[in-house]
DNA sequence: TTGTAGGCGTTATCAA
DNA sequence: TTGATAACGCCTACAA
């Protein structure tokens, strides 16, 4: 402590390095080096100043630190507008995984929210620009990009999740969204489907493009044509899941001829759009089977109990901070990969056999 | 840029104030007042300095500044053990809204998660002690404490939300748990229901214990004993509502005077509650009215739409906010306050006018 | 209004 | 193996 005369209270800013050399009788840099690299110090000088340390309560000053070795050990996760989904917990379930395989690595994690604004992309750009973070983790498909400055230049460690972003030259973890969605639909044709309805999230979106995608290369391979699996949703936002599965339900009913399977491409829109049909009447899976993505828990205690494909999010979390760790390590930068991390379809009781209809 | 004549390209550190200033052709300590205190500048020279600035694409080093003026700009949000929730969007909500607020007063967020284990208490308290954050909010009942460092003690403002801790000193934001608790519990009365399941997250928990003595409250205030309510559940996290839930229909199915209204802690222990008793053939709420707290959207599209207790998240977040700034501005504390913010029932058709029974 | 100089708490280099 | 010393990049008296 310095302020030992007249200590004003105010900013008792704890004991220093300094404190710990006195009280162990030795110089501050070889506090210093205790602290880090134990090897190179004398045992016995090293135990010393441990005491010392622990008799203060003494920990290290990270900005002072960081300012010295001109290295942040914070990692922010840019996160998309609004983390506000209906029953979705993917966001959470990110939060935790990324965390947790941070800490272990002696990282911190910092959010930051990319609005639509600009002074949200500028908070993004502050924190890459000033030195606080040391790398991030993004789960929006834009980089931010205001007067000049740009993410993409910020010479920061940067890996995409949930989203590939590899063609703009970031590493991305997804999940195979193209296969599974190939994968159950060709299961529903296999039980008899032949007219689909396709929930969409919005258009152009990564997940969209991909997961429909999926649908059709199952309609192809089956001899379907492309017409046999109607369209709705598309302009709003997965957020507004809720919304679009209403939307959808009204679409439903007024198709001439009913689509005997339904797929929706997020949990949220299955649950409004199933409380809907079955408002109207339907039974389901009697008349109508019914598939989404998220994996979302409470799925299982939908009447009837909703399939769902799972999301790997926790390995892809783990994944996300392994390859970011690489990055920061690496001397050289090798190519942006894409890392595929298969989903699951979690069969319950909302799909079945097609009724024979027709 | 000092690294002018080999240039190793590995780290390079942007530009610094020493060549804004020699840019603009002025000291570096007019550079940072240009900056920081435009008004005690010249105008024109802080015009130059600007363009020098914005030339360079400056960004000043949050780390060097924040050594120099003994303070973070950095607030963590400590977390409970696990963020995962069934259908709750309360902690994304939660963060949402503190993160908004932190912004807008020029701070950023921090995560730190709070498990049981004593790894995690450790990474909370270097983050206090080692100057990182300059703040914490906390959504936990416990304060981190390991070997002598206690969170209490770290000198850093504290706020609390969603559990009331101004017992342990810490400003508190909090919803009416116990209010909206008797409020429901003498609508439900008023419909003429006399047998009621409370369904409990865990025994003792602050959540628990209010909403609870709620109930309570409005059983003696309409002449009702105790036992006609019963309880199940007590031992299980609120992240387990699912199974709380189901094992409460089980509980429900033994009792042998079945009540007719159900009131359950969390909507994931409605959710899955209403699951099961359906399924042995219930009407709700012709046989049984539900009600639930959390206010999670998803609600409105159960079959039937369930009545839910919404907490004014947004707001707490903000309010807790407040009270951060307030504490860290102050130069004295104030006394640590518990500061409400009324919750709001969302009445839907799962409570309804009990049978006429006995 | 502007410039000079010193220091925030650490780590790293160099001698001893 | 240890100690003195010079940065890291910025802010802030104080002097000019």
């Amino acid at each position: 402590m310095k302020n030992n005369k007249d200590m004003p209270v105010e900013e008792q800013s704890g004991p220093l390095m300094a404190d710990v050399a006195r009280l162990a009788g030795v110089a501050i840099s070889t506090v210093s080096r205790a602290l880090a690299n134990p090897g190179r110090v004398n045992e016995k000088t090293r135990l010393k100043i441990d005491a010392a340390a622990k008799q203060l309560g003494y920990t290290p000053n990270a900005m002072a630190r960081n300012l010295r070795v001109g290295k942040s050990n914070i990692i922010m996760i840019i996160l998309p507008g609004s983390l506000y989904y209906g029953v979705s917990q993917i966001i959470p379930q990110v939060l935790q995984s990324i965390n947790k395989a941070l800490i272990q690595n002696g990282y911190h994690l910092m959010i930051a929210n990319l609005d639509r604004d600009e002074m949200s992309e500028r908070h993004i750009l502050d924190l890459a620009f000033s030195g606080t973070v040391r790398g991030a983790i993004i789960l929006s498909s834009k980089l931010p990009e205001v007067d000049g400055r740009s993410l993409a230049n910020a010479g920061l460690p940067i890996v995409s999740m949930l989203l590939d972003m590899s063609d703009a030259g970031l590493p991305s973890v997804v999940t195979n969204d193209r296969a599974a969605m190939r994968d159950v639909t060709e299961e529903l044709i296999g039980l008899g489907h032949r007219r689909f309805l396709y929930i969409a999230g919005p258009e152009g979106n990564y997940h969209d493009v991909e997961r429909y995608a999926g649908a059709l290369e199952a309609l192809r391979a089956a001899g379907l044509s492309e017409e046999s699996m109607s369209r709705s949703g598309g302009r709003r936002d997965y957020q507004e899941g809720f919304a679009i599965g209403v939307e959808a339900a009204a679409d439903f009913a007024q198709l001439a001829n009913r689509p005997t399977a339904v797929i929706a491409t997020s949990d949220d829109m299955a649950i409004s759009f199933v409380s809907r049909v079955q408002r109207m009447g339907l039974n389901i899976p009697g008349d109508l089977s019914v598939v989404s993505f998220d994996g979302s828990p409470v799925c299982e205690f939908s009447s009837p109990p909703l399939s769902t494909i799972e999301q790997p999010v926790e390995e892809m979390g783990q994944a996300a901070v392994d390859i970011l760790m690489e990055r920061i390590d690496a001397t050289e930068r090798g190519a942006a990969m894409r890392h595929v991390i298969p989903s699951r379809l979690i069969r319950r009781e909302s799909f079945a056999l097609a009724q024979s209809t027709v």
